[in-house]
DNA sequence: GTTTACGTGTTAAATGATTAACAAAAGAAG
DNA sequence: CTTCTTTTGTTAATCATTTAACACGTAAAC
């Protein structure tokens, strides 16, 4: 067994990508190998888990040593495709849109910004990310012709779904949610839902649960 | 049995929230009255699942009419502990804090925002979100003044830490982590981490595996 | 060269979460 | 008044995920 082996389950997606952080991290500061129970100590779970995920992919480690932190950050990113190149566009330059825009790397992780929109007059033209705004009534013939499968939606909540229904009927595929508002879309399109409130309400509820427990 | 059943599962807390947002759209478009095959279709779940959710707080739903919107709300809130307020602060004034402190109606939900925090000066003394930024330094005596449970941290990543560090000495206990690094925090502290670009990158993956499926 | 310690890859067990199933309640329809 | 439809509350079964366990490989120590 030496390559691809089961399919990922999606919590060991996400873990993946989280590790490939966390390698990154190690790889900057001159790491060379870590063991399944230094990452778990970093991302808060098992060893055992860690070394589950990792068992998934073509395997990488040498035992009694621990993971090559390179060989590993490759791996994932082979088995997470993220050497095919996916391009993706911002929608909503507010400064959820811009930070998102402006301030995520997405060259290093496979992924390519090709656009940004808003229909505010006053931020068209400006540039951002690397790309200049563009008003909002060109992302449907945008999106068909420069291949765009991802968009980041950052609009307000009571124009988001008619936005997500031209994206849909102009081929995308991935939506990455972060209108107030749950987008009905055809089966065949994924949408991960980013209500930010919500975070910070289980974060209150949180910890108000720890702080019962020591009472 | 008609009131707080056995300990909620965190899975649930987090569904709950969200319908929780969903429960408030519904309300001010007027609703009144919704079942679970409904919400779930809206959340992409089963009905048995959104029974089961419901199932843990004191009960509601009408046999054979659904549940009353309003009242659902009401106990999620309940259980969820929303009454109580919580105080909250943002760190780092860029794009990205400045979203979330400007355009989250903390308020709505049993949270309220104190205080906003940046090392920048030139953003020093400008309101956002109905607070005045104040100097990173302040930060410590801050939290211990104004009861500061939770944070939201919107720093770089080389400063996370240490910002951090003087957060859990002042007493926080909660920590909405969204630089990108992972925080080391002793047990009694609750961290969610936000890794945006993890996000994109699941997004990505999730497409492509989709579009394999079709080929 | 033998022993010891470490830590992976892998399988099996245990835990946890989701889905299914169904009785009973409530109202609508005939 | 009876029957039919709807939809909850709840228990039981299934499915998924996590944790435990351990054999075996590798390197270092003596």
């Amino acid at each position: 067994m030496r390559t691809g082996k089961k399919d990922l389950t999606w919590p060991t997606v996400q873990r993946l990508t989280e590790y490939l952080i966390i390698l990154e991290q190690f790889i900057q500061s001159g790491k060379e190998t870590v063991s399944s129970s230094e990452l778990a100590s970093i991302y808060s779970n098992t060893a055992s888990q860690v070394r589950q995920d990792i068992f998934r992919l073509p395997n990488t480690g040498r035992v009694g040593h621990g993971y090559d932190i390179k060989e590993l950050s490759c791996a994932i990113r082979d088995v997470l495709s993220m050497n095919e190149k996916t391009n993706i566009v911002v929608i909503g330059c507010g400064n959820l849109g811009s930070a998102l825009a402006g301030h995520i790397p997405f060259d290093d992780y496979g992924l390519e910004l090709v656009g940004a929109f808003d229909k505010d007059p006053k931020l068209l033209g400006s540039e951002i990310g690397g790309v200049v705004i563009q008003d909002i009534s060109m992302i449907s013939e945008f999106v068909k012709k420069n291949n765009v499968e991802v968009v980041c939606l950052c609009v307000p909540a009571d124009v988001a779904q008619s936005v997500t229904d031209v994206l849909v009927e102009a081929g995308i595929n991935g939506i990455l949610n972060y209108s107030r508002t749950r987008l009905k879309v055809p089966d065949h399109v994924y949408v991960q839902h980013k209500q930010i409130i919500c975070s910070f309400i289980q974060v209150a509820y949180a910890c108000k649960k720890r702080a019962d427990q020591f009472v």
